[in-house]
DNA sequence: GCGATATAGTTTAGGCTTCAACTATTGGGG
DNA sequence: CCCCAATAGTTGAAGCCTAAACTATATCGC
């Protein structure tokens, strides 16, 4: 009966506190394994996690990254990656030079002293990530990352279709 | 042969790229979810997600909030809470008031606008939870929360011990 | 060629965030 | 009572971040 189908729903839960409970548990995981990684880079390297995340963007195309790839890759605004590889540059750890052909764009490059810097930060940031996740066993991380492979395709499915790359 | 342990693990794969893999992965879906909220809060309500934040710490708790309080549950600095609640009681939707007993508490709650005002918001907000992990199915929900409770629990296993509460 | 449109990047204003230094108050121990 | 440590909150400097407006260059369609 239709009656009931919609009965059901009408007396279904309004709300979903469901989805919403897993939402501030996933929320406050990254927050306490990004804050802890936030302090630990500032401890021991003196640099910030978007620094990080910039130079290991870089560091997996040794032939450069335009601004708007870096800005695409690392899903923030144009404007930030300007100041940030402006910061950068003043430390010496990139480089930008013109890219042949598009007088618009410019190439970002980690410099020596840049992939230096990065090989040891990221040994560190690794073994950071394998500290926090110890008590996480082989085989939950396996079933954690595909359940948020899911979770991803979910929300990319949900939002607004992005300008094709 | 205790050898053969010994020579297991330094044959064993020097890096820990599974744990890494699962972190970038878990980063990736709270950063678009958390994207996707920030963009229609400022669509929809004109405000942000701390502000947000802090509304709902205060919505859950009638008789007010510490600064303080404030600040432990929502993981974020004290001075950062300073300004945050500046600004809402600007907008009118807070109020601070001094704890009796103590001249250097005040409490924060949330006006008659800001309980109105948070309602709406926090409707909308669930539903938004909810499309986004419309894709997700309930079992697989189940399995997250109770995978990501293990992890919560590594992480802070692994945490330098706060000063205790 | 040329005009419309798209792309690359910068700038600006404003908000968020932290850390460290600071003021004020509270609560002990001598 | 008084000093000292702890607690509550503010402030300032610096960096991160976004949206929107802007400049410059490229590209497409005619």
């Amino acid at each position: 009966m239709t009656v009931d189908a919609e009965t059901a729903l009408a007396h279904a839960p309004p709300g979903h506190k469901d989805e919403l409970r897993l939402w501030l548990r996933l929320l406050t995981c990254t927050t306490l394994i990004e804050g802890e990684i936030r302090s630990r880079l500032r401890r021991d390297f003196d640099t910030t996690l978007p620094r990080f995340d910039l130079l290991a963007a870089l560091d997996r195309a040794p032939e450069g990254l335009t601004l708007g790839d870096v800005s695409r890759r690392m899903m923030v605004s144009n404007g930030n990656v300007t100041g940030l590889a402006a910061r950068l540059e003043v430390e010496g750890l990139v480089e930008r030079r013109a890219r042949p052909g598009d007088r618009r764009a410019q190439l970002l490059r980690l410099t020596a002293k840049g992939r230096r810097e990065f090989a040891r930060q990221s040994a560190a940031h690794e073994g950071w990530i394998a500290e926090l996740l110890a008590g996480v066993t082989a085989v939950e991380r396996g079933a954690l990352f595909r359940l948020l492979g899911h979770t991803k395709i979910s929300v990319r499915n949900a939002l607004p279709p992005e300008p094709s790359a």
